[in-house]
DNA sequence: CTGTTAGCGCGTTCAG
DNA sequence: CTGAACGCGCTAACAG
């Protein structure tokens, strides 16, 4: 129709009415009478008219974009709450702009700034690290930072929004599951130290060691970074070691299952010989060999949940400092054996 | 420093300029006297100003903002494409729009709007549908689309830009490797019989099979969608069928898993009583047991050479219609064992 | 090299 | 209920 771009004016000029009717018309339908709305609405299919939106958020000050802060998109687990983020941005007609960290806190921060150049109305992060500057004193949200919600981690120190789930709390559950099932040595693979989440989880094991008596537990910890190959790696390191632990926990089921494989091939028998269970319940789990128990987080829900959490602020009823726990679920499958 | 949301104007000021001139500053450096641009920086150091990009949007009628349509989030063989296309965009400064399709159609559509719309200057889809209304006669591309990039599918009729492989002839390598390991009764599980890309890859099979002097295969291809669940399902049918394949090859790493753990669990032993192969070499396929020999895809430069024909549209190099076949591998692991 | 001026397309006054 | 006029922050065109 309109030989290149039509704009508001256009479809005005087709309607015979003023461009301010058309905004309203569009805007606030119930604001125009029905008679000249419905010659707007003709005249916008006519010019084949599709608002600039760019151009609006630039007079509204509003994007309708937010932020996700992924800290490595490939991990599937971070692929069900961005599913879940999207939904709930799609149906109240928000979008995501995606920012996959890749181990740089340096593209976290670069991703931050989108808020300050107006991309983006908000941001939610899954990474463990608040994607602003700040020093180190700070205690408190700053109230020049851009509506935030952390969805999974958490922050120590300040009390951002997010959701997650108990995890202190989910790995006691999980140690105690194995120690009821006779098991005493139970060795641990957790994620980066400097991870509270991660902090969190230690903490759960260790209390569920020290009911099983057993306090010094240094040498049944291990570090992964949450990578198959990470727990082949830990796998290897354990079973070069003079004397198996009787079970193993991960901190998720990547690092299980990577260790699942190794203690197979070296000839140690799961759940026979050694048990193994994992965390996050990701889809192959099912699938391996044998099935893998496994804790379960809410994935989509806790998407779900930070993306409402983010309208929430967004949309002015700010539930600033507020975390939200989701109930996990321990997910029994094959890979435990009774001692 | 400025009570609310310095502007370009607050700067002039402070620097003693004209607006024009700051914007100089920072877009053109080399536009503008040292002397000045110093007094410049200063002042937006001393103001703090970060620029309204949305502003610089509207007025230059170009975002740097590129969607990424997926099929599925979930299917950890996007999320490397994605990684790979996220790469060389941030690398060129510009941001991805992430559209999850969640198999509905209408979605697609609804982030093929966004350009239209402003709101982002291209799109590359992973989906095998173009994701723009159409009469079902056009045979090229609509001028008045967006620029647009295909990565991994394409479509059968209408030349778009896009990168792949060839999967007709990865698939007939994979029946070879198993003709040559001696199987002659090699079953197929493809994908979505409405994808370009899995009529290649049965085309690739058939021709295979004809090599062996089986033209009809009817009753050894089966159909999934690509999930462990769908594979799983395909296998249950096979086993329970009175004889079964020496050989299975499926058009993914998922379906491949799904396939084997059903197939372990109704007593049949991989590779000794049936060998597999899968397609994508996906990371879990080497965690598996036995694991998984299958065929390779680049999936990160899949995805970061179709942002780079995103930018040689947009940057005017155009390359409209061109199809660029990048080289897959066979990964040979312990799935398959010889006749 | 720098300043002046205009206008991108929209939403929002304020009158009528 | 509708129209005229303004301005968001920035860049592009043109003068100086």
């Amino acid at each position: 129709m309109g030989a290149s771009v039509v704009s508001i004016k256009d479809v005005a000029t087709v309607a015979g009415v003023s461009t301010a009717t058309v905004s309203r018309a569009l805007a606030n339908p119930d604001k125009v009478q029905s008679k000249t709305r419905d010659k707007v609405l003709e005249a916008v299919h006519k010019t084949g008219y599709v608002t600039n939106s760019l151009a609006r958020s630039f007079r509204t000050k509003r994007t309708r974009t937010v932020v996700v802060l992924v800290p490595d998109i490939t991990n599937s687990f971070f692929a069900n709450i961005i599913q879940g983020i999207e939904q709930v941005a799609r149906s109240n007609n928000y979008r995501i702009l995606l920012g996959d960290m890749q181990n740089d806190p340096e593209n976290a921060l670069a991703y931050g700034e989108l808020c300050a150049q107006r991309q983006a109305d908000g941001l939610i992060s899954l990474c463990r690290t608040i994607p602003f500057e700040y020093s180190k004193s700070r205690k408190t949200v700053d109230p020049k930072w851009p509506p935030l919600v952390m969805a999974c981690e958490y922050d120590d120190i300040i009390a951002v929004p997010g959701v997650g789930i108990d995890n202190e709390a989910a790995a006691l559950d999980g140690v105690r599951y194995l120690a009821k099932q006779g098991h005493r040595r139970i060795a641990f693979i957790n994620g980066p130290e400097d991870s509270p989440l991660c902090r969190d989880r230690l903490k759960g094991y260790k209390k569920g060691m020290a009911e099983l008596g057993q306090r010094a537990v240094a040498d049944l910890v291990f570090h992964g970074d949450f990578t198959l190959d990470s727990g082949a790696q830990v796998a290897r390191q354990m079973c070069s070691a003079k004397k198996l632990p009787t079970a193993l926990f991960a901190a998720n089921d990547a690092m299980a299952i990577g260790a699942l494989q190794v203690i197979k091939r070296s000839g140690v028998s799961v759940p026979k010989d050694i048990s193994i269970v994992g965390f996050d319940d990701v889809k192959f789990s099912a699938y391996c060999d044998p099935p893998l128990t496994t804790i379960r987080q809410p994935r989509r829900e806790i998407g779900a949940l930070s993306m409402q959490m983010m309208l929430d602020q967004l949309e002015g009823e700010a539930a600033r400092g507020k975390r939200i726990q989701l109930p996990y679920e321990l997910i029994v499958r094959d890979s435990v054996a009774t001692i």
